[in-house]
Parts: structure tokens; sequence; C-alpha cells
RNA sequence: GGCGGCAUAGCCAAGUGGCAAGGCAGAGGACUGCAACUCCUUUAUCACCGGUUCGAAUCCGGUUGCCGCCUCCA
């Protein structure tokens, strides 16, 4: 079996076949760190994130970079409403990032990239290029000459003239065409600047990714995967300079993740229904946020909304249910089962469906049908009066693995009850041996106001925090 | 104008030729002292019109509606 995945560059689904084989060379288009993302910024991370997990899972060693935009026009220009240097917005933001990143069960990238520890090589891949005859400095400027790259549109799939026709492009004056865009820009007075051949100024927005990624993973990559907006022009432009430089393929399969709307509208500012990810994580699980984003096929469109988090929210829980459910079982359970092949059988065949939906694409939507598949073969085995061992410990660690796959943390962190709250917990079950349920319910109430879920079972009463 | 996507139950969402997954919500039932957890039962002329086929949600043509990109944008 292998993974199949959708290229953009192609349309369709094609089987993933490494540049070397048991690795996987990946660079993402990270954030431009001049503010807290919002939820839309998430979405590829977690995606990007998941896609990594499951090919580490499925046994490749993945070098994941992910960059950071530190310097360009927006960050300039929050430095000046904010008074700040460009630095300093910059490393603030980049800690705010994987902070919020961090809670959505998101893995540190291997190489994380910044355009201002760059810049060298930045500088001498645009000579390059000039020296190739592809770009051409006009003032203090540098832009690309991008009909002189035979194959520019191969991947948003449009022609140079249908381009140009339909175009709001400004002709820029310094420019020799409208569509040649910039890899090095002159710095205006006051503004940070780096020395180059051409004077003080900044790299272009495109130019640092081809830049990173050949530095980092070298010449063709095996996946550059960023959200569907990047596709034209931001990773047309890339290939073309990359090419252009490199004389070989730049990237292999190109990965693009669908939007996120706010109930049903596109999240913009002018609607002002930005939702920045530090202040949903104060009001939600962000464990059952990343849940929430993988439910749905990644390159489709999802929608966001107080009703659907709730749905998404019960879902997990579901699952988290089936877990703490098998845990709970194992304290009490026996070797005494003479069906336990069959329904270790079953185990391995969900494990399988799993591995299945998976290499489809990253079929997360599927995936995780297969977990509720889980949770209730598990929640049925369960009904059984006696249990096995085997069988038991099979359900736990397929749960585990496999949400831990997708970032799902199933395990709740679970403090122990202090001694008062154990003390209640004992007092309320002599209450019910005494069948006292006026005062067992009383003790449940009671409880339940510190956010402490009792669960009576015939193996006796367990907690959770609610 | 060019390129592309989507339309499946009250809601969300898989499914790309063979009796329409799964989840949430709702209803009924079982278990329980009551709850909770859990289990069982239950809900679809797959936007519309043609065509291809033994057979179409799925392929082809057309219609309608919504959305994205072509400009900074995840």
């Amino acid at each position: 079996m292998s993974i199949k995945i959708y290229n953009t560059l192609t349309r369709q689904k094609e089987t993933f076949v490494p540049l070397e084989e048991g690795k996987v060379k990946m660079y993402v288009c990270g954030p431009t760190v001049y503010n807290y993302i919002h939820i839309g910024n998430a979405r590829p991370a977690i995606v990007f994130d998941t896609v990594r997990r499951y090919f580490e899972y499925r046994g490749y060693e993945v070098v994941y970079v992910l960059n950071f935009t530190d310097v360009d026009d927006k960050l300039i220009k929050a430095a000046n409403e904010l008074e700040e240097e460009v630095p300093d917005i910059a490393d603030r933001f980049i800690e705010a990032y994987k902070e919020d990143v961090g809670a959505f069960g998101v893995k540190e990238a291997v190489y994380h990239p910044r355009v201002t520890e760059n810049m060298d090589e930045i500088i001498s891949f645009i000579k390059s290029l000039i020296s190739k005859g592809y770009a051409y400095e006009t003032e203090g400027d540098v832009y690309f000459r991008t009909r002189q790259f035979d194959n520019y549109g191969k991947l948003s799939h449009q022609s140079v003239d249908e381009l140009r026709s339909g175009s709001r492009i400004e002709v820029g004056e310094k420019k020799e065409d409208p569509l040649d865009f910039t890899l090095w820009k002159e710095a205006k007075e006051g503004e940070i600047s780096w020395n180059s051949p051409w004077g003080n100024g900044r790299p272009g927005w495109h130019i640092e990714c081809s830049t990173m990624a050949k530095k980092y993973l070298g010449d063709t990559i095996d996946i550059h995967a960023g959200g569907q907006d990047l596709t034209f022009p931001h990773h047309e432009n890339e290939i073309a300079q990359s090419e252009a430089h490199n004389e070989t393929d730049f990237a292999r399969y190109w990965m693009h993740n669908g939007y996120i709307n706010i109930e049903n509208e596109k999240m913009s500012k002018s609607l002002g229904n930005f939702v920045l990810a530090y202040e949903l994580i104060k009001q939600h699980d962000p464990q059952m946020i990343r849940f929430f984003m993988l439910s749905v096929q990644y390159r489709h469109p999802i929608n966001f909304s107080a009703e659907l988090l709730e749905s998404a929210k019960n879902g997990f829980e579901r699952i988290r249910n089936a877990y703490e459910n098998v845990k709970h079982r194992q304290e009490t359970c026996m070797n005494l089962t003479d069906d336990k092949e069959e329904w270790l059988q079953e185990i391995e065949r969900m494990n399988q469906t799993f591995i299945k939906e998976m290499d489809d694409d990253f079929n997360t939507a599927n995936a995780i049908s297969v977990l509720f598949d889980i949770a209730k073969s598990a929640n049925l085995y369960l009904q059984k009066e006696q249990t096995d061992s085997e069988v038991l410990q099979g359900y736990a660690d397929l749960l585990k693995n496999l949400t831990h796959v997708l970032g799902l943390e199933i395990e709740t962190a679970q403090e122990l009850p202090d001694e008062e709250v154990d003390t209640k917990i004992k007092e309320r079950e002599q209450a019910r041996k005494d069948r006292n349920f006026q005062k067992a319910d009383q003790i449940r109430d009671e409880l339940k106001e510190k956010g402490i879920v009792l669960e009576d079972t015939s193996q006796g009463t367990r907690w959770k925090r609610g």
C-alpha cells in the first residue's frame, strides 16, 4: 500500500514516491509574523502537521521546514503603528505563533528558518537570477522577468496571456512588464534594510521561500504546501524563481488546504469576523478545535460556528469516553474470554482501515469515522461481563496510537482528586449502600459544582473533570 | 473575461459505476435508585434536466444556485 496525494500541479491524486527512500522533504509556507494568528492560519498548521505525523507513522523520516517571514511591508507598517522595531515585533509574534499552534498539538518543525537570518543566501540567489537573464535591476529594485520563464502558470494552470488580460496588476513604472514581480525592494528612508549590490533594501515576498527551501532541503523537494490562496501568485512565483535558478523541478507534490468561513461568511477584516487563535483557546479545548478541523477533508472549505464547535465537542467527547471506559475496566479485568482472537482481529482490521483512509490523500474525515467505529466496538466489548486484558489493552493502544497520529491527545489531564474529594466519594458510596440516595445525590451535586462529574458503573464509581 | 471548486438527512460530513459510511441533534426503548457513560431502534426521490450504461450521488452534456483565485491574504 502506498500514500496518495492530490497534487495541485497535475490536479489529480498521485502515488507518493519520495526522492530518497524513507525520507520526505517537506516545506510549508509559514506565517508573516506581524500579528497573532487567526484560525485561518491555524488550519494549514494543523493539517500539514497531521500529514507529517502520518508520514512518520508510516515509517518515513520527515524533514519538515516551516519558515517565518520576519520582514516585509506588513511588519514595517506594524512597527510604525506600534512604534516598535521590526525584529522585536517578529520575535514576539513568533513566540505567540509557537504557543498557539503548540496548544493545537502541532509539533515543532525540524527547521524554522527566518528571512532575516538568510539574507546572504537570498542576495546571492538574486544575483544568480540576474546573471542568468531571469532578473533585472532598475533604480534599486530587482524584478523577475516572468515571460522569460517558459513554464510560468503551470501550477495555477493559467497562461501568461490570460493572466495579463484579466489582471488588475498595476503597471509599475520600473517594471518591463506588468507580470514581473519583485525580488528586491529598495528601502525607503528610515526603513529596516540590508546592504546589497543594488543598494539598501529588503527581499520581495517570494524569494525567501525559494532560497530557504533550497538551503534546507535541496534543489528539488518532495512536498511544498500552504493555503489555497498561495497557489497564485506566491507558489507560482516560487516555481519560476527556483526552476530558473536550479534548472530542475522545484517540488514534486503541491498541497493546498481550503479556507475557513465564519458563520458562512468569508473571514475578513472588513466584516470584523476574525477569530484569533489565542482567544479561541481561552474558551475552547484546543484539542477539540483540532478534532473539528480534521473532521473535514483538508482541501474542502470549513465553516466555523458555535453550533458546529458544540457538535465537535460532543463527538470528541465520545471518543475520549470510550478510551476512559476501557482504561477504567482494565482495573478489574480478567483473562477469561475464549473469543479473544476474534476481538483482536477486529482491532487489527480497524487499524488497517484507518491506514487505508489516511493513505488516500490524508482523508482525516474518514479516519475519524474509524475512531468512532473503534469507540463503538470497544463499548460493545465492555458490555461483556468478563473481559480479557489483552483485548482491553488492544483497544486502549489503538485509540491512543491513532489519535496520536492525528495529533490528538486522548488522555485528559487527570490529576488525582484531593483527599477531600476522595473522602466525599467514599462517603457517597456508603450512602448508596445504605440506600440513602438523598445524601448521595447531595454529595454528587456538591462535587459537580467543583467541576467533578461522577459516574456509577458496575465496577464502582469513577469521576472525571466536567 | 480566464482558471477552478462546491451542491448528499434538521445540522456537519464521507462516498468518484453495483442495495447512500460516520458524527451531532431529535424521538422511542434497554441499563441505572436517579443521573452520567453505554447499548438497541429510528429519519435521504444524493440541486434540476437530458444522455451513456444491465446498473449513475458517482461518467458525459446542459441548467440553476453558492463560493474561491486571477491583487496583500492560510
